[in-house]
DNA sequence: TTGACTTTATAACAAATACCTATAGGATAG
DNA sequence: CTATCCTATAGGTATTTGTTATAAAGTCAA
């Protein structure tokens, strides 16, 4: 049974005449018969009575068309509901993102989503690193927001901005007291106790790497999965720890830390990571050109990269 | 879009492995290949990722299995609903027939049909002879039970049997008193009060022809539409009238006239007449065969005839 | 890193089938 | 009784589906 036929015996019913039906489906009357000819012998059952002046239902063509007629009807359905995902009107997405970016970076991205597709079903997935990378490269996640490195090879990335990283200090701290604003040489930290990220997370990673760059290894007082935690506790006097400028408060806030400048301006970008394949779903990729866009917009050093896999260490 | 794709789709899906869902389908594995990308292609989506070593649905894809399941699940109905029509498990049939058939004829017959075809739904129709005959021939009804001769040119009939005529006259009736049991010359009757059905009852007619053909016009005293009414009339004393012996009551029943045999033995023929078509339903045709064979084990005068329009006037 | 082994995509040819034109077969209407 | 209308059938053409062979790309093990 094919489509084709259903739609022929449909019509047919409608018109209650071969030649007149043939004539609306664009095609010749001989054609027709055979096809239904076919539909009959394969069904088992004569769907019309036919005679030379006359063309009626039989009981099994009246139960056909209603079943057929509601087939078609689905089948159509199917179409335009295919119509709608591609042209975005109508899909879904899943968003990985680190709670920093989460709370600095999608409140500026998403609403402009969900502007430009409406149909398009965001969702919001706030893990570390380690984790966001296995979801998007297993696709439990379609595209995640991270920071270089990215180590999955399954993934694919496209920077979004670089961002410059400062050392957070309690404000009594000897270094900006003496000599505020002045950038900081890290080789000069070796022996200050050090604030960081538990494991797993991209920018516990990215301050050890900066003080062994430096030549030490540092000491480790105190380890918080949250970095906004982290930057209260080294303005109480705990510790020091590198923070991201992005999450840097305004001195107002209670619990803030002084922000010091390092030497040779290290910084970490931030990338759009999706899998790697051939074709990159289109809701990704207008997920992508909508983020650009945004950020264009606020005005932020935007890197506008030949995309691609450097796997650079940034 | 064909069913066939849909299939391949759904079989791919399942499997999420291209070259064993094409060995499931029975085609090669580039066939598969191929009509998924003309699918694709057609939708304007992609319905899988591939990679080289898996194969995952897209959110499109996942959205199209869906559908196209229930699309293919109502075809699988669809085949089978059919199925059963042209094994007479499912059908309608709507049965028509004159008050006296179907008082005295249908007991017999619609419990075995009943028995033999449990799925198909019977209806009956009681009406005239002419307006039976109509109803068949449009369709309204599609086999009833009459006499001969049919009128109708769209009418094909099958001879069921041979019915004796009988003369119904009240007890104390000359006929009746003088000779008993002794065939009547109807030539005789020429002067004896009438009972006739109305117009457009079959019996009527051939009552009328029955006077015709012995000489004379009858003396219509009374008319009836009910054939059970006349021979009550008749009983007491009002008229006589012809009568087929399939409706003659038994003595002791109130109101029951004296019945006698006609010289010549005239009769009249019961019939199943259905539309002339190339192809005689299924379903008719069962009816037919019911019918026969449980007339023939009542043991009743059955007609076994190359049927076929004869269209003698018996 | 290389080489064997997957798996999907592409190319070119073969087989199936849907469509076309021409015409037969039946029935109705003037 | 002829003219006309409608569906069915026959035979040829063109499209399409399927096949085999092979490419492209990635994984796994040595």
């Amino acid at each position: 049974m094919e489509l084709r036929q259903l739609n022929y015996a449909v019509k047919i019913a409608a018109e209650k005449h071969f030649s007149r039906a043939a004539e609306k489906l664009h095609i010749a009357q001989p054609s027709l018969s055979q096809q239904l000819s076919k539909l009959e012998k394969e069904l088992g059952v004569l769907l019309f009575q036919r005679s030379t002046n006359s063309v009626e239902l039989t009981y099994a063509g009246e139960v056909f068309m209603e079943r057929a007629q509601a087939i078609l009807d689905q089948v159509n359905q199917l179409t335009r509901e295919m119509e709608d995902i591609s042209q975005l009107k109508k899909g879904r997405l899943v968003v990985g993102s680190l709670p920093i970016t989460g709370a600095h970076m999608l409140p500026r991205v998403l609403p402009a989503f969900r502007r430009s597709y409406p149909g398009i079903e965001l969702t919001l997935v706030e893990d570390t690193t380690a984790r966001l990378e296995k979801f998007t490269s297993s696709g439990q996640t379609d595209i995640a927001i991270l920071t270089l490195p990215i180590e999955d090879p399954a993934l694919d990335y496209t920077p979004l901005l670089r961002e410059e990283l400062w050392l957070a200090v309690p404000h009594d701290h000897p270094l900006n007291l003496r000599n505020p604003g002045t950038p900081v040489d890290i080789a000069q930290l070796r022996n200050e106790p050090f604030i960081l990220l538990k494991m797993g997370q991209a920018f516990r990673k990215i301050s050890l790497e900066l003080c062994r760059q430096a030549g030490f290894e540092p000491t480790i007082v105190f380890e918080s999965s949250n970095i906004e935690t982290i930057q209260s506790l080294v303005a109480t006097g705990m510790g020091i720890a590198f923070i991201p400028s992005m999450i840097a408060r305004d001195a107002s806030i209670p619990y803030t830390p002084a922000y010091l400048p390092l030497k040779g301006l290290p910084h970490r970008t931030l990338v759009l990571a999706y899998r790697k394949s051939r074709y990159r779903s289109r809701t990704v990729q207008a997920f992508l050109d909508v983020t650009m866009e945004a950020l264009r917009e606020e005005g932020l050093p935007l890197i506008e990269s030949a995309e691609g896999p450097g796997h650079s260490i940034d």
